[in-house]
RNA sequence: GCGCCCGUAGCUCAGCGGAUCAGAGUAUUGGCCUCCGAAGCCAAGGGUCGUGGGUUCGAAUCCCGCCGGGCGCGCCA
């Protein structure tokens, strides 16, 4: 495979810094792709950089780089020479031949365009959704849903081993509330009425399980089979819209198996060792202040019974003792307290954990509005909107782009009434769009796609058209920017702009011409962005339908 | 009160230090189907980037204050 354009540049123009200005730290060669095609296709800023340091003006500096460079670009046949502009900016351009090649290299690629070669030993694990098995889930968990199969996906897709993780906290208090409403409602109590346990789930769905319970003639008084069984709905309910929803996981992790495994046990035991401990009003208390926490924190309570962050600390030990060295959490914000906690209890034990473990992704709630009010997301409530909800409401496919189309820490408005009466319009339609007509144009023209790759290009000459390769071109860089910076968000951008121009280029080129030569060069031109529009659709879990 | 996050066009949101940074979608208005899919395209109007300072050659972007919003601040999970 030819070496990259844009890391050719790179490098040549890092040699010429080196020669021109010799001994200056601190100065890196960007490369940035301007607004205006007429600045190029990528623009250096480094003359700007230098001249301060070197005191002359950045427009001479930017000279004296070009002439110095100038053999070397040339020599790669990739490049035309560089452009001095403004105060002093260097200017690329690809020669045209290297722009239509692109087109040839995702057609050869197929699904594997964008995606590394060369597969990382590094093994990341990506842990979401995690929701308590108290209820069914709701937008909160379908934001993570998105994020965290996009993010497992584009990780993947950098070459990465990465698993896909459910943590269930199925040991605590609200799995006893949740026994005790089934058990309540089951015996006739209606929630707020008399005997109504205190934190009871008022949903819907706590009669349906007391119901289904009843039906198999299940034990009311042995609270215990009340639990497991409610537990066991739940979870089922949650496969199900999981399912529905396209995401798979490789591990369920019980909270509870962290105890029964005396891993919470060796966890406590590893802490008090560690001599970051300490007894107080009948409790052990751990030093996370010495970590940067605002308090110290619980371990065991004066009841003997452990706070929930020790099984935390626990999973997290787990999880770097079974080799993960990159973790990935996928929470909400409501759960941010927890980042200082857990990274604290991992530095304690002083195992070697590094200090950043885990990674965090946090995102904020999805405000639900319908009817002009807010929905209230409350697990308590039981009248919140739910992932199945959305599911049935605009679609799959709808439900994940616009999940995922937001940067994890904004927080945003899902009007249900606006995703109901503009489902038509969804931003998914219009990227899915255009991969329709692609597979239409290529089945009204009846040759086989396979020959496209062996297309001559040299007729795909226009702005439009080479503007559209240049897109196509970054998107291998776009997907390694996206992983590194954990930012699923800019996929379904990308994919945007790109649908958007390929629209463009369609109503204002016709494909199917008369010309053999440029009928076959703008088919496998439109044939690479469908295979990118599909490439990229794939990493969110969104379809690529040939028809719609 | 303390900590973290967020204030960008009517609305939903990108951009997060390089002058080539005021952007997209949507909504509104006006055009484009005898012709490859109009779920589309073209065009117009619309913003002191919450606010006041600071750093810098340069700030939507970095730092500090203030205002506004979200979340968290339990021997709950």
């Amino acid at each position: 495979m030819a070496s990259d354009p844009k890391f050719e540049l790179a490098r040549i123009l890092t040699e010429g810094v080196a020669r021109i200005a010799p001994n200056v730290p601190g100065i890196s060669v960007q490369l940035e792709k301007p607004r205006k095609p007429e600045h190029g296709d990528y623009a250096c800023t480094v003359a700007l950089q230098l001249s301060s340091k070197l005191g002359r003006s950045p427009r001479v500096i930017a000279e004296e780089l070009r002439q110095a460079t100038a053999q070397a670009l040339a020599s790669t046949a990739m490049w035309q020479p560089l452009e001095l502009a403004g105060p002093g900016f260097l200017n690329a351009r690809l020669v045209t031949a290297e722009k239509q090649s692109i087109v040839r290299r995702v057609l050869e690629q197929g699904a594997s365009f964008g995606r590394t070669a060369a597969s990382k030993p590094e093994k990341i694990q990506v842990e979401f959704v995690s929701a308590n098995p108290t209820g069914p889930l709701h937008v909160g968990h379908g934001r993570q849903a998105a994020l965290g199969d996009a993010l497992a996906a584009l990780l993947e897709s950098q070459g990465h081993q990465v698993t896909r993780e459910f943590y269930y906290n199925d040991a605590g208090a609200q799995i006893q509330n949740l026994a005790l409403s089934v058990q309540a409602r089951a015996t006739g109590i209606e929630p707020g009425g008399a005997g109504w346990p205190a934190d009871g789930y008022a949903g819907d769905y706590i009669r349906e399980i007391a119901e289904d319970f009843k039906t198999q003639k299940g034990d009311l008084n042995d609270l215990e089979a009340v639990r497991k069984f409610a537990v066991a709905f739940l979870r089922k309910e949650q496969d199900i819209d999981l399912q529905k929803f396209g995401v798979t996981f490789d591990v369920y992790t019980l909270e509870s198996s962290m105890y029964s495994d005396g891993k919470v046990e060796a966890a406590v035991q590893g802490l008090i060792a560690s001599g970051k401990t300490y007894e107080k009003d009948g409790a052990l208390w751990l030093r996370t202040t010495d970590y940067g926490d605002d308090k110290d924190r619980v371990v065991r309570k004066s009841d003997g019974s452990y706070t929930y962050f020790v099984p935390d600390v626990a999973y997290h030990v787990a999880k770097w003792q079974r080799g993960f060295a990159k973790v990935i959490d996928v929470q909400g914000t409501d759960h941010h307290s927890a980042v200082t906690r857990v990274r604290a209890g991992l530095q304690a034990l002083g195992i070697g954990i590094p200090q950043g473990y885990p990674d965090y992704v946090l995102h904020s709630l999805v405000k639900v509005m319908r009817g002009g009010a807010e929905v209230r997301i409350s697990k308590r409530a039981g009248s919140y909107v739910t992932v199945r909800d959305l599911i049935e409401w605009v679609g799959r496919d709808a439900v994940r782009f616009f999940l995922v189309s937001r940067k994890a820490d904004t927080e945003f408005v899902f009007d249900v009434d606006l995703a109901l009466a503009k489902s038509e319009q969804n931003p998914v339609y219009y990227v899915q769009y255009a991969h329709a007509r692609v597979c239409s144009m290529l089945a009204q023209w009846g040759g086989d796609p396979g020959s496209l790759a062996a297309a001559d290009l040299g007729s795909l000459k226009s702005g439009k058209e080479l503007q559209l390769a240049q897109r196509l071109s970054e998107f291998p860089e776009m997907l390694s920017a996206a992983a590194e910076e954990l930012a699923p968000h800019a996929v379904a951008f990308y994919l945007r702009a790109l649908a958007g121009e390929f629209h463009s280029y369609y109503n204002a080129e016709r494909i199917l011409v008369e010309d053999e030569a440029l009928r076959v060069a703008r088919l496998a031109l439109c044939a690479a962005v469908r295979q990118t529009l599909a490439n990229g659709l794939a990493l969110l879990g969104v379809s690529a339908p040939e028809k719609m």
